[in-house]
DNA sequence: ACCCTAGTGTGGTATAGAGCATTCGAACGA
DNA sequence: TCGTTCGAATGCTCTATACCACACTAGGGT
């Protein structure tokens, strides 16, 4: 049974070997086991090297979605049905991922000279241009969170003036209007309470329960610049945070 | 110029070409520019196949160390010199990096059977053996969580009747004394307000700001059994949580 | 001055082959 | 029946080689 794999130009073999595997472990096939075919087994089906057929098995172990056992194989991750390949994900698609439906308000939506704060995280000069976008984010028509994206201007120009993220996923319109890849982000999480301001966009009864989660975030491109810095406030009783963290070949250091 | 690399038995050769490149970019060798040697030079600097050498810098890049550029070279993350290979730590390594002293004061360590929540976290039958472990958190003699870790017993017997836990960290037992490598873990955010056994035990003033940092964490070894359950309180106005993600090999899935 | 081209160096992909340690079951012997 | 040995299968490391697409530079031509 052999199978058909795109020629010269197309995407990696590694990668479309990988593509299928994971159609596959989504499909469930590898029943309640989970036992993927050995790397000798793929390169023979896919008429590939072992070596190809091995890149494809370990990019789906970067990702978290199998696991492997020297004498015994390779096997799908539990968790691995639920997650696709993505690991920085927008709102957008997280709302997305939990069955809900995603909308947003602008709230303001400008080009502004960076402060002291945003341009620290960017690494780029004081009063820099800077586009400033900040949503009110609704999941189901109820709001959860109020969202400032800063990005520098000089990354993609026109940002603000060419789109309207009411409906449009920024992250989308980064990928592929400005071809930037995001490869990379640094995330910190702090409980607080919310200001009068956020207590009103966010519905929030006025005697209890006035805490947010705040969130920043930067985000890098696969050159190692900042992209976006983020600044969060989610509805405390109504949102959750949740990340996946690898511990990539977690080997300890000789001293 | 040739080096000393550890011949067969000992860590792979990949590895300890990653450990020599780790320690040259925190010694700041590379200067500001950040260059990598190319895979070339690398092999033959180690007198190794380029593959070998390769892996040693995807190592790297794995880690989220280093970048690399098509026809330009490999570059270290200028975020790299503080941090180390560990992507999954403990709160003391996490208040040891911060230059603070961690201790902690165990509230309650005993072998209780799961209740449910804690079953379904653990995959493990209902009322199964679990070590459960309580512990305050402090950093300089500051309260900073409540910390409540819940293991199967299976998994690390006599751990609680063979540890000291007031100074000795949970993770360094596991690995060391276990064996137990943690690879994967998955970890919620929420903020909410503290009860008032937290209040008193994190010392927060009676009116303000009683607000807690809720996480929970399931921490998985490498064949994906849940290993620990933490269900975590951080004092919302003392403690900010970080993580960093990858976006391993962010391609986009034809459809 | 300007543009184009050729060359060199870079990481990324792919092949073919080898030996290693671990795992597990089947064959074997006590 | 029990334990041991052996062999097959598996993932991991490593070598050697090759070609590609991309980035940059130096030269040469206009």
């Amino acid at each position: 049974m052999t199978e058909m794999l795109k020629g010269n130009t197309a995407r990696p073999l590694y990668l479309q070997i990988q593509d299928i595997l994971l159609k596959e472990i989504q499909a469930g096939v590898y029943g309640t086991e989970g036992k993927l075919p050995s790397e000798r087994e793929l390169a023979e089906r896919f008429k590939v090297s072992r070596m190809t057929a091995r890149q494809a098995l370990q990019s789906l172990h970067q990702h978290g979605l199998v696991y492997a056992q020297v004498g015994k194989g390779t096997f799908v991750r539990r968790a691995a049905f639920k997650q696709g390949l993505e690991s920085l994900s927008s709102f957008t698609e997280d709302i997305r991922a939990l069955g809900q439906v995603p909308h947003s308000q602008v709230l303001f939506a400008q080009v502004m000279p960076a402060d002291e704060i945003v341009a620290q995280r960017l690494q780029i000069p004081l009063h820099s241009p800077v586009s400033v976008l900040k949503r009110l984010r609704f999941a189901n028509q109820q709001p959860l969170a109020i969202e400032t994206a800063h990005l520098p201007y000089a990354c993609c120009p026109n940002l603000l003036s060419r789109h309207d993220f009411t409906h449009e996923s920024l992250y989308r319109v980064l990928q592929e209007v400005y071809g930037i890849r995001l490869a990379y982000a640094e995330q910190t999480f702090r409980a607080d309470l919310a200001d009068a301001t956020e207590r009103r966009l966010l519905n929030m009864a006025d005697g209890a329960l006035n805490i947010v989660l705040r969130v920043a975030r930067v985000t890098f491109n696969s050159t190692d610049q900042p992209i976006e810095y983020v600044s969060s406030a989610y509805h405390g009783a109504h949102y959750e945070f949740q990340v996946s963290l690898r511990a990539v070949r977690a080997q300890v250091m000789l001293p």
